[in-house]
RNA sequence: GUCCCUGUAGCUCAGUUGGAUAGAGCACAAUCCUCCUAAGAUUGGUGUCGGUGGUUCAAAUCCACUCAGGGACGCCA
């Protein structure tokens, strides 16, 4: 538990010893630094409910922490605010603590498995910058889920089956009419395919537009679309081979930005499910026929917003998207038992998803004691505040967008950098700089996709993070045999920066709670600045002094420590050198 | 039409269960490398917190109404 937690606890405990009935209390950070390190402003609210004057229950309240012995300077201000600061003694002690083991505070979750879905990417569209998102928020979570001690099962669930497979067939169709995968018999041997990864970036648009344009492409995209489901071999195969062009180039971006799964399965992977799902349904009486459609109910009486039923089977008899969930849910019930589903979209999602786990509740697909979670984040928008796109009506690719952030940081690369590491720095640089600025928003809200937001690269950015946390490294590597303690403080400057390392633990589980980043993401800024701000005054090295030198090597050691292991959960890689 | 989200500095965004003087970064101006990496530090200032009313000792935060933008509302994914 959080050092904040244990004296909120303790002070809870105290208080309520002594007839103040704080609950559910916590220690704040306080807003007038002038006046203490925290504050508490319970009196006042506690006035109502005792009948009696704000100061007078502070006076009482500062007398029980007089008798803790780890605060001083506790003080009373205004209409009934308490300030205190913690003693020096205690603040060192708890540091070297954290010294010999950095998470000897922090809160471990319960042993529970967690079935995470994120990436959201689409066979044969290339991920624009739209997937960042899904793909940074997912894989930081699943990495501070595991840092926690979760086990955790995640899945890309690749769009691989659906319209998007008749769209892109009816195209090849017509630019390449005599590929064998369209005559009447099976090949003996299918042709290679005449397209790269790239030439589907521009494949898809075109038979988007053609089969919006005109109807009876339509018709027959949605021909194509029921045959490949059907299985027509012909068909199938082509699709797998351009399965095969796309997920490459797919795998590679997610590389880039250290996003990883542990499954790389596809819609179409729960097909064999699929019958079964179906059957579980029927078994269940939930199926009912609508329109000639098959659909579930699942509006509530007490809905405030309108429910529509979930369509399971179109009236054609194909499957549609919320089908193919179901199937999906029932396939990793079974295969993988988790405790909880995570799934991470966006947030124009949050209906569709509703439905779906109301359906699976319904039908008793997956068990009532499992926990099924959609977190939405907010649309990328471009400047207009609209869906992003670019010029020409195309949103922009993620590989544009890394390319663009690369160049400018080939600007600023340093001459000090031998030839061999160039590549690979200014690399990582790309990527911290393209995720934590996606990171620093919250999860939920939309945010503007500004190419200016991500080609910044000092202030709050991803650079001056690996910045600063090489230089504390570089220090560090100096001062190799030098002892490392904390013995005193010698001012504001280092005092202020051992007051924020407490915060780590903290950190990490409100960030769990609120599976958003932005609360590590803004933290590592502070502690960072803090930091620097203090490196500025402070000559560690040349420092005669040997308590502070001890002091703030010991300081230094745990900043870096501490932005190591959030950079990793963030999934951003610190450079040897920049 | 129904429901959901958003509106905070010129721009992009924070703002924890209501608390004291609403904060960052960018942009703009100035200062600091004979010592640990200047992708750094320091200093400067601007806010009808969309609006109106209400609850409260206290509202950017809660409630009602209202304006503006975005989104979701059965056979797309």
């Amino acid at each position: 538990m959080s050092i904040l937690k244990q004296v909120s606890q303790k002070i809870e405990a105290a208080a309520n010893q002594n007839g103040i009935p704080l609950s559910n209390f916590m220690l704040l950070k306080s807003n007038r630094k002038d006046l203490g390190d925290y504050q508490i402003n319970d009196c006042m609210a506690l006035a109502k409910t005792l009948h009696q004057a704000p100061l007078e229950i502070a006076e009482k309240l500062k007398s029980v922490l007089e008798t803790m012995g780890i605060f001083e300077n506790i003080n009373i201000a205004g209409p009934g605010f308490l300030n205190l600061s913690f003693k020096n003694a205690f603040l060192l002690e708890e540091l070297n603590k954290m010294q010999e083991d950095l998470f000897y505070n922090v809160d471990c979750q319960e042993k529970k498995t967690i079935f995470m879905d994120y990436g959201g990417a689409n066979i044969a569209k290339t991920l624009h910058v739209g997937h960042l998102r899904s793909a940074n928020l997912g894989e930081a979570n699943k990495r501070l889920a595991k840092f926690l001690g979760l086990k955790v099962i995640s899945d890309v669930h690749f769009g691989d089956i659906g319209r998007q497979s008749g769209m892109v067939i009816d195209e090849m169709k017509r630019r390449y009419p005599n590929l064998n995968y369209f005559g009447k018999d099976i090949p003996a041997q299918y042709d290679s395919l005449p397209i790269t990864a790239k030439d589907l970036e521009e494949i898809y648009p075109a038979a988007s537009r053609r089969a919006k344009e005109d109807e009876a492409v339509m018709e027959e995209v949605r021909d194509l679309t029921k045959q490949i489901e059907e299985g027509n071999p012909n068909l199938c195969a082509l699709w797998n081979a351009i399965k095969a062009i796309s997920m490459e180039d797919i795998k590679g971006i997610y590389q880039r930005l250290s996003t990883d799964f542990d499954l790389w399965e596809g819609e179409s992977d729960c097909y064999p499910y699929l019958e079964k799902t179906i059957q579980k349904l029927q078994e269940a009486h939930v199926l009912e026929e609508s329109e000639g459609a098959q659909v579930i109910a699942v509006a509530r009486e007490d809905d405030s917003s309108p429910m529509p039923p979930l369509v399971v089977l179109k009236s054609n008899g194909g499957t549609v998207y919320g089908t193919r969930e179901l199937a999906t849910l029932v396939s990793r019930v079974e295969r993988f038992h988790p405790d909880e589903f995570w799934y991470f979209a966006d947030n124009r999602q949050a209906l569709y998803f509703e439905q779906v786990f109301r359906a699976s509740y319904k039908a008793a697909l997956v068990p009532s004691k499992v926990r099924l979670a959609f977190y939405g984040f907010g649309t990328m928008n471009g400047t207009d505040g609209k869906p992003f796109k670019t010029r020409d009506g195309n949103i922009a690719t993620l590989t544009s967008l890394l390319e663009m952030v690369k160049e400018e940081i080939g600007k600023k690369l340093s001459d000090k950098i031998p030839e061999e590491q160039r590549q690979k720095i200014q690399e990582q640089i790309t990527i911290a700089t393209v995720k934590y600025a996606d990171f620093l928003p919250n999860r939920a809200t939309d945010y503007i996709f500004d190419v200016e937001k991500f080609t910044d690269l000092e202030g709050k950015t991803g650079p001056y993070l690996l910045y600063s946390t090489i230089r504390m490294k570089s220090l560090l590597k100096k001062s190799e045999n030098a002892p490392t303690h904390f013995t005193a403080f010698k001012d504001e400057k280092d005092r202020e920066v051992a007051l924020l390392i407490l915060d780590f633990a903290n950190v990490l589980s409100r960030s769990y709670e609120a599976k958003s980043l932005h609360e590590i993401a803004d933290y590592l800024y502070t502690l960072t600045s803090s930091y620097n701000s203090f490196y500025q005054d402070h000559y560690i090295l040349t420092e005669t002094n040997q308590e502070y030198q001890e002091t703030w090597l010991a300081l230094t050691k745990l900043v870096s420590q501490v932005n190591e292991e959030l950079l990793t959960i963030l999934g951003i890689e610190i450079p040897e050198m920049m």
